[in-house]
RNA sequence: GGCGGCAUAGCCAAGUGGUAAGGCAAGGGUCUGCAAAAUCCUCAUCCCCAGUUCGAAUCUGGGUGCCGCCUCCA
């Protein structure tokens, strides 16, 4: 069964096929650092860090390449506020960005270019467009001819003819009077002039900088050399980004790009959905948004609570953030926790001694449903499976001192359940056991055998009581039919 | 106005022609002083209408509702 995945520009499912079998070039339309990311912003990371981790374990080496957009007026708006240089935000939210990202267990890109670093390769592409034709300046600025690209309209199935400027109501009224230059007011701007107090590198229009959009397509051009500088980046496998992003931003890429090279950008566009709260795309704008380090520390909820509820979810729909949708998330955390710790806290106890391999058939089960465009919610419930198997046979040995099953087979069983979980990039980690909890053994013991002799003179308030006690204090009991009692620690 | 997408139980969510995965939650039985754990059982004909078909949640046509984009956006 091969690999197939929803490309935008096609609007289809289609059979995976890098230009290079061994090797995938990626590219992931990163964010604008002007703030802390939030929730939208960690399902578009979570959701393309999944997919390079099922490409590498189906056997693909992934060049992954994820761009910081540091030049922006957002950035510039914040740095006025604060007194401080565009430098200086970007560069802080830029370090913000990899801390939410490590915790969030993303894995780290093979190249973060930016747009501040890919400035001689902005001015060159710009150039050679002029050549072509495709671009021309006014009074320091540049803009793309939108009308000298036949493309152009492609990968959004948008028709220039039929499209209405300023329809999302975002344009200024003076915006238009602001750019009389524009000869189509559908043109977008590859280099803006300097306006004073602002940020500006030298060119041959003048002093500027540059566009949002022309910073992707020189970055995908240079990320993708190979040693000898030979170019791979004319074309890449996958381009990968949110869905608001289609049009205008990869539009405007394609147009750039392939203006030049005269070849396809990319051969899979992949967006993900958007984040909804309340039905209504989670946004800066909106003020509806909640950012990743509000969950993780104000709300405490574990990073990997989000990945869960993230892949819970197909990528290419919208989820709705919700507190029941957390809860929910949360819960079969749990599961697929205690499904993950099996081997730690039992492995010893079951004297597992060689390593079993994970089990065939159920790789092939859940690579059945991950080479279906990245079948995550069904990928998953290949897990909950196996972690609920596992949890019982935990519950079991804790409860009844033993288990039926045979001790391969449950090594087996968590072994392709740690493979997996490490696909969607979902980990547990062991407690630290020296962190236990005040109470001693002893002290521990003293209480139950109080509880005992409550429980014998059949003063249940009492003897539930003591219980109640020690569960606050994370000692669960165990009553066992004639009278012991187990406990352990939670 | 244009383009794209979505509609499956209380909630989330798979399934894309052969008789509804999984998760969360809920209810009940056994066991227990009560719990815990285990175990058993219950919980949807898939937005509406009309077609195609032996057979449709799945295909076609027509509705209805919701969402995203149309130069800030993951």
């Amino acid at each position: 069964m091969p690999l197939t995945l929803y490309n935008t520009l096609t609007r289809r499912k289609e059979v995976f096929d890098p230009i290079d079998p061994h090797q995938v070039q990626m590219y992931y339309c990163g964010v604008t650092v002007y703030d802390y990311c939030h929730l939208g912003h960690a399902r578009a990371c979570i959701v393309w860090d999944t997919v390079r981790r099922y490409l590498k374990w189906r056997g693909y080496n992934v060049r992954y390449v994820q761009n910081f957009t540091d030049i922006d007026d957002k950035i510039l708006n914040r740095a006025r506020q604060e007194g401080t240089s565009m430098e200086a935000v970007a560069e802080f939210y830029i370090q913000a960005y990899f801390e939410d990202m490590a915790r969030l267990n993303v894995m780290e890109a093979d190249e973060y270019p930016r747009a501040t670093h890919t400035i001689d390769g902005i001015k060159r592409l710009i150039h050679e467009l002029e050549q072509n034709g495709n671009a021309y300046p006014t009074a320091g600025d540049v803009y793309y001819s939108v009308r000298s690209f036949p493309g152009y309209g492609k990968l959004s199935g948008q028709k220039l003819d039929e499209m209405q400027t300023g329809a999302s109501g975002r344009v200024e009224a003076t915006h238009e009077a602001n750019q009389p230059q524009k000869r189509d007011p559908a043109d977008f701007a590859l280099w803006k002039s300097a306006k004073p107090d602002e940020p500006a590198w030298e060119s041959p229009w003048g002093a500027g900088r540059p566009g949002w959009h022309i910073e992707c397509s020189a970055m995908v051009r240079e990320c993708f050399a190979d040693a000898s500088g030979k170019r791979l980046g004319d074309t890449i496998d996958i381009h990968a980004g949110g869905n608001d992003l289609i049009f205008p931003h990869h539009e405007n890429e394609i147009a750039q790009s392939e203006a030049v090279t005269g070849k396809p950008l990319s051969r899979y566009w992949m967006h993900n959905g958007m984040v909804n709260v309340g039905g209504e795309k989670m946004s800066k704008s909106l003020g509806n948004f909640t950012t990743i380090r509000d969950l993780l520390d104000r709300k405490g909820i574990d990073p990997m609570v989000i990945r869960l509820f993230v892949l819970g979810a197909s990528y290419r729909k919208p989820i709705d953030f919700t507190d029941e949708a957390l809860t929910a998330a949360q819960n079969g955390w749990n599961t697929l926790k205690e499904g993950l710790l099996f081997g730690y806290e039992y492995g010893d106890r079951l004297e597992w001694h060689d390593r079993e391999d994970a089990q065939t058939s159920i790789l092939e089960q859940f690579q059945t449903a991950m080479d279906d465009d990245f079948n995550t919610s069904s990928g998953l419930a290949v897990l909950f499976e196996i972690a609920k198997a596992l949890q019982r046979e935990g519950n079991l040995l804790v409860h009844q001192g033993k288990t039926d099953a045979p001790p391969d087979t449950l090594k087996q069983q968590w072994q392709t359940l740690i493979e997996l979980a490490q696909v969607l990039g979902l980990e547990a980690k062991p407690e630290d056991p020296t962190s236990t909890n005040g109470l001693s053994d002893a002290a521990i013991e003293t209480e139950i055998q109080r509880r005992r002799d409550a429980k014998i003179v059949k003063n249940f308030a009492e003897a539930d009581r003591i219980r109640n006690e020690l569960q606050a204090q994370g000692i669960t009991l165990i009553d066992k039919p004639g009278g012991e009692t187990l406990w352990h620690r939670s």
